[in-house]
DNA sequence: AAGACGAAAGTGGTTGA
DNA sequence: TCAACAACTTTCGTCTT
């Protein structure tokens, strides 16, 4: 059976992907995406004379989603029709088979239709896009299979899935925002997130300051020429190395609050703090840092006099 | 009076022996 | 497994606008 191979990560763009034909899996070596868990045969096997017999040979059926808790498609083992071939030993074995398979599936589906629901729900608490809804179903789908769920509470992996997601696609969220969301403490979703990226080997690089920045920037109701100094602010605090080891809502606050200054828009520590969801002393503590080492003093104390 | 600033003590997580 | 450690928070007193 011909295999149709990605050429490519569609994410990253990497060429190292590896298919592992034993686990039925796909996987970026770069980025560590899953492209697909099931492999799917695209190629056709028939070629079509005319319009009547086509349709009946086609395989293809209604499209499946990684969100809808059996993708649509449930297995089975056998059906009483083929019972009959057996002998005696063999039956036996069949009902076995087909009673653990049977077990097996309905509590690996029971257990996923209850988890995306949740998933559901607490991703469009977040507003968060469909993209990385589908990816936070495949990564529990995967961890599901894996019996990385066992111990643990449904919803917290369900939680620490959707976070992953959510840095997989720089979209990110803070652990408090989840936290409120799905109603599981923000320590025990970093927890679940750590493990289940431990254990399923998804890297995820280190999230980006900036890309808290548009998010803050609105819900302070800052100008777009605030917010792009503010990104102006990260990228030189970067190349001096002021970002690493620090927490990124820090940082983001921090520059954006900067920026706040400069541009006459000024907002109160204790409002920047809010919304980035750290206190005021971080703010001043990274204020600190980079109005020192960018020598942004004069720019602040310029504007300040207006 | 509100906001900014900084010191000191406490918290939770990481790291390295 | 434990202790040292860095980042961040909480709390509180003081200074500035």
């Amino acid at each position: 059976m011909l295999k149709k191979k990605l050429k490519e990560c569609p994410d990253c763009g990497s060429k190292n992907i590896f298919h592992n034909r034993e686990k039925g899996e796909t996987v970026c070596r770069e980025c560590g995406l899953v492209i697909e868990d099931r492999m799917v045969d695209f190629s056709q096997e028939w070629r079509e004379f005319d319009d009547d017999t086509g349709p009946s040979k086609r395989r293809t059926g209604a499209p499946s989603s990684h969100t809808s808790y059996d993708q649509g498609l449930g297995t089975e083992i056998g059906s009483s029709s083929d019972y009959y071939k057996l002998g005696g030993k063999d039956k036996d074995k069949f009902f076995r088979l087909r009673k653990w398979q049977y077990r097996i599936s309905t509590a690996i589906e029971r257990n996923l239709k209850v988890a995306l629901a949740e998933l559901k729900r607490v991703s469009s608490f977040l507003k968060l896009p469909k993209q990385v809804e589908e990816e936070a179903a495949r990564i529990y789908r995967l961890a599901v299979q894996r019996g990385l769920v066992r111990g643990r509470s449904m919803e917290s992996v369900v939680a620490g899935a959707l976070y992953a997601a959510c840095r997989r696609h720089e979209v990110p969220r803070t652990l408090d925002e989840m936290g409120e969301a799905s109603g599981i403490e923000k320590k025990e979703i970093g927890r679940t997130y750590r493990f289940i990226t431990r254990e399923l080997e998804i890297s995820i690089r280190p999230s980006n300051p900036s890309d808290y920045i548009p998010r803050f920037a609105s819900a302070l109701k800052l100008s777009p020429e605030t917010q792009s100094k503010s990104v102006e602010i990260l990228e030189m605090a970067r190349k001096v190395e002021l970002t690493s080891g620090r927490g990124p809502t820090g940082i983001a606050a921090a520059a954006l609050y900067v920026a706040s200054l400069i541009h006459g828009e000024k907002r109160t520590q204790r409002e920047v703090a809010d919304v980035a969801g750290v206190t005021e002393v971080t703010i001043r503590n990274r204020y600190k840092e980079l109005i020192k080492k960018l020598n942004l003093t004069k720019e602040v104390e310029k504007h300040k006099k207006k």
